[in-house]
DNA sequence: GGCGTTCTTGACCCACCGGTCAAGTAGTTT
DNA sequence: AAACTACTTGACCGGTGGGTCAAGAACGCC
């Protein structure tokens, strides 16, 4: 219902109190342990409100985890609009990604849980693919000027991905603080990877 | 209560049924979505058998993990045993790790569950541990030899499972098949990470 | 055949879940 | 102040879930 819903200005604040506060529970206890009635209860509004703004309960997991990726992707394409020189916008973004990561921890939980059932999974498919792309852009425009050994793009960004990733399932199931050197290995290794 | 019964040579192969029929569905449908009468429907018996072998459904997830990883070691333990030397006896571990991942799709998925939610993930990470510690120890090995250049040894055993994890992920939720290829590049990623 | 142990059945329990809805309240526009 | 839209309430619904249990059936051993 929620789709073309036209909300006032009060209507999204509420809304986004509601999508703050399932992504904490859900990254706390779990998706499906967590119930409707455990969000609203902590939203301190009626069952009805939560169906005024989502359709269901699955379709606020799919809305948490768009958003997470458009927020991500913002905060990437913010970072490198700085620097000019391709290598330096694709470190610039593997920092971004990083340091996006450290700054939502609730979103990782979200994410494995994802891709653990079919219908979020092609969510998570589909965001995967726009990121990778988004990588493998910053590294084919590294590799027209010869900064980039050669080899397949999508492969290169993959890996880095994979290093990320790593990273971040560190981080926030562990939610120790982020060692600032293992961050530069990381960054180091994604650029050794891919420099000649 | 399964925990110390004596299992007779038919009890056993019930058990095993049951947990090799749970993983194929938790696979499919997820682990919330899946109902204990599922099971048992799906094996042909009552449900009262399901609660004979297994505590609770967690125990059943978290016994077909630990299973997992049990069978994960000892693949690696005899694809290594073939070789001597350190190097040769990690790139050996690397591809049956590889090779397994392949051979057991199902488990990635329950493994992306198994991090999202808190009691699982305790799981997880003692597993992860383990096959962290398995990495890095051969890793040393070689470094010993000479074979490896100098740095933390755990976390060249991150990176290498990042790569494994990400070639697994894109197997296991995409079901497509494991290009060959693609597993030269990882395993190539993996030995050059860690080589001079 | 008798007896103890292992295993099996499926009706039953009841808390809880996602979702609905009729009845309102608040805010805005005319 | 009337009318309209945006929002809110919470009792209610049908269904299901994990888990129990008393009553057997099958096996194994003497």
């Amino acid at each position: 219902m929620a789709d073309k819903r036209q909300l006032t200005r009060r209507g999204q604040e509420r809304r986004q109190r509601l999508l703050e506060y399932a992504t904490k529970r859900f990254a706390e206890k779990g998706f499906h342990p967590t119930s409707v009635s455990d969000i609203v209860d902590g939203v301190g509004v009626g069952k009805g409100v939560f169906y005024w703004y989502f359709e269901s309960k699955d379709e606020l997991l799919i809305e948490i985890l768009r958003e997470a990726l458009r927020d991500l992707r913002s905060t990437q394409a913010a970072a490198i609009a700085d620097a000019s020189d391709p290598l330096q916008r694709l470190e610039a973004g593997i920092r971004a990604s990083i340091d996006w990561s450290f700054d939502n921890p609730d979103i990782a939980r979200l994410a494995m849980f994802g891709w653990s059932e079919e219908n979020f999974a092609e969510v998570m498919r589909k965001g995967r693919d726009i990121v990778i792309t988004d990588t493998a852009r910053l590294i084919e425009q590294a590799a027209d000027l010869g900064q980039i050994m050669a080899g397949n793009p999508t492969m290169m960004a993959l890996a880095i991905r994979a290093i990320i990733d790593q990273l971040t399932q560190e981080h926030a199931v562990e939610d120790g603080s982020l060692d600032p050197e293992m961050v530069e290995t990381a960054v180091r290794m994604c650029l050794r990877g891919v420099r000649g």
